[in-house]
DNA sequence: TATTACC
DNA sequence: GGTAATAAGCTTCCA
DNA sequence: TGGAAG
C-alpha cells in the first residue's frame, strides 16, 4: 500500500509494481504518475464533463471492462453527477481535482472518454466531433480527410481543432455555444459529412457499413448524441507503447511526420514543454449551429 | 480493482 | 475461506 | 425485432 497526497485529499494505492502495458514496461505506478503530472493539461478538457471509464486491473493484454455508475467504494470527495439513461439515472463521474485523476489511476483505469456535454445542460452539447477512422492503416488518407473537414469548416466560417484519438484516427471538434440540442448538432454534423463525402467520393464516405465504404475514410459522426463520449485529451490507451490522444495544430495534421500513436506516456511531456496548448482558443471559438447550417445549407444549393 | 454471491 | 461473476449504452442501418 | 457497428 502506499499513499498519495493532493492538499485535502489522500490516496492510497495498491500494487503499484504491477505492469500494466508490458511493451511499454509501465506499471500501475507509472499510470498514477502520469495522469497526476498531466492533470494541469486535462483539467479544462474535464471540467464539468460526466466520464465513462474503461478500466484494465490485468493490463492492457486483458479485455478490461467499462465503468459509468461509480460504486459505493469510491470515496464521498470524488465528485459524480446524475444523468437519466433508459429506465432511469445513473451517477457518473467528474474528474476536476488531480486526486480523482490519481485515485481512477490506481484503479487501472486506463481510458477517460467523457460526454460532449456537461453536467449542467447534458442535452446541449459544448463541442461537436467527426470521428476519422481509416479502414486500414493508411494515417496520410486521415490527415487528409481531417484537413478536408478543417477547409469546409472554414468555408462556414466555423473553427474547428484536431486531436489524434492515440489510437488510430484523428477527431476533428468543433466548439459550440450550447444554444443547440444534440439532435440539432447531429444533423449538423450528418450534412457536413454528406456535402464533404459527395466533394471527395473516392476518398470519404458517410456510409455505416463496412462492407460499403470501399477504403474509404468514414466520416462517422454518430458519436454527437446523448450519452455519447470521445476519448478525453491526454487520456492514455490500452495500446502497446502506452500512446496518449493528443490536441494538435493543423500544421502537425499536414506534416507526413505525425504518427497516430506518436505521443506516448513516456514522451509526452517533452511536447507539453515545449508548445503552446493547440486548443488555445478553445472556449473562445464557441459556435452557434444554426447559423452554420444556414451557411451549409446555402453552400448545398449553390452545387 | 473491489465487492458481492455462492459453495 | 476460496472462487466466480460483475462493472455500458445511444443511434443508425439492414436482414 | 434483433444484431452489428462505431
Amino acid at each position: 500500500m502506499g499513499r498519495r497526497r493532493f492538499g485535502r485529499h489522500t490516496v492510497d494505492t495498491s500494487r503499484e509494481e504491477k505492469t500494466l502495458f508490458p511493451e511499454a514496461d509501465l506499471t500501475k505506478g507509472d499510470l498514477i504518475d502520469y495522469f497526476t503530472r498531466v492533470f494541469g493539461s486535462m483539467k479544462p478538457h474535464l471540467a464539468d464533463r460526466p466520464l465513462s471509464l474503461r478500466r484494465y486491473p490485468d493490463g492492457i493484454r486483458s479485455e478490461g471492462f467499462f465503468q459509468k455508475q461509480v460504486p459505493d467504494y469510491f470515496p464521498s470527495w470524488i465528485r459524480s453527477t446524475r444523468v437519466r439513461k433508459e429506465g432511469g439515472h445513473q451517477d457518473l463521474v467528474i474528474a476536476d481535482r488531480q486526486a480523482t485523476l490519481a485515485y481512477l489511476a490506481n484503479q487501472a483505469c486506463i481510458t477517460l472518454h467523457g460526454w460532449l456535454s456537461r453536467a449542467d445542460r447534458p442535452d446541449h452539447p459544448d463541442q461537436l466531433v467527426i470521428d476519422l477512422d481509416p479502414a486500414g492503416r493508411d494515417f496520410g488518407a486521415v490527415r487528409q480527410a481531417a484537413l478536408r473537414c478543417r477547409t469546409l469548416f472554414e468555408e462556414l466560417a466555423v473553427p474547428s481543432f484536431v486531436k489524434s484519438s492515440g489510437s488510430r484516427g484523428l477527431h476533428v471538434t468543433v466548439p459550440l455555444d450550447r444554444r443547440a440540442t444534440f439532435d440539432e448538432a447531429r444533423s449538423f454534423a450528418q450534412r457536413f459529412a454528406g456535402v464533404l463525402a459527395a466533394r471527395f467520393p473516392k476518398e470519404l464516405t458517410t456510409e455505416q457499413r463496412k462492407q460499403k465504404r470501399a477504403g474509404r475514410i468514414y466520416l462517422d459522426v454518430g458519436r454527437n448524441a446523448y450519452g455519447q463520449t470521445v476519448v478525453v485529451p491526454y487520456s492514455t490507451r490500452a495500446r502497446p507503447g502506452a500512446p496518449v490522444a493528443v490536441p494538435l495544430r493543423w500544421d502537425e495534421v499536414a506534416s507526413r511526420r505525425l504518427s497516430p500513436r506518436r505521443y506516448t506516456v513516456r514522451n509526452l511531456f517533452r511536447r507539453l514543454a515545449q508548445i503552446e496548448d493547440p486548443w488555445q482558443g478553445f472556449a473562445r471559438s464557441r459556435i452557434l449551429i444554426r447559423a452554420a447550417q444556414r451557411r451549409l445549407e446555402r453552400l448545398e444549393d449553390s452545387t
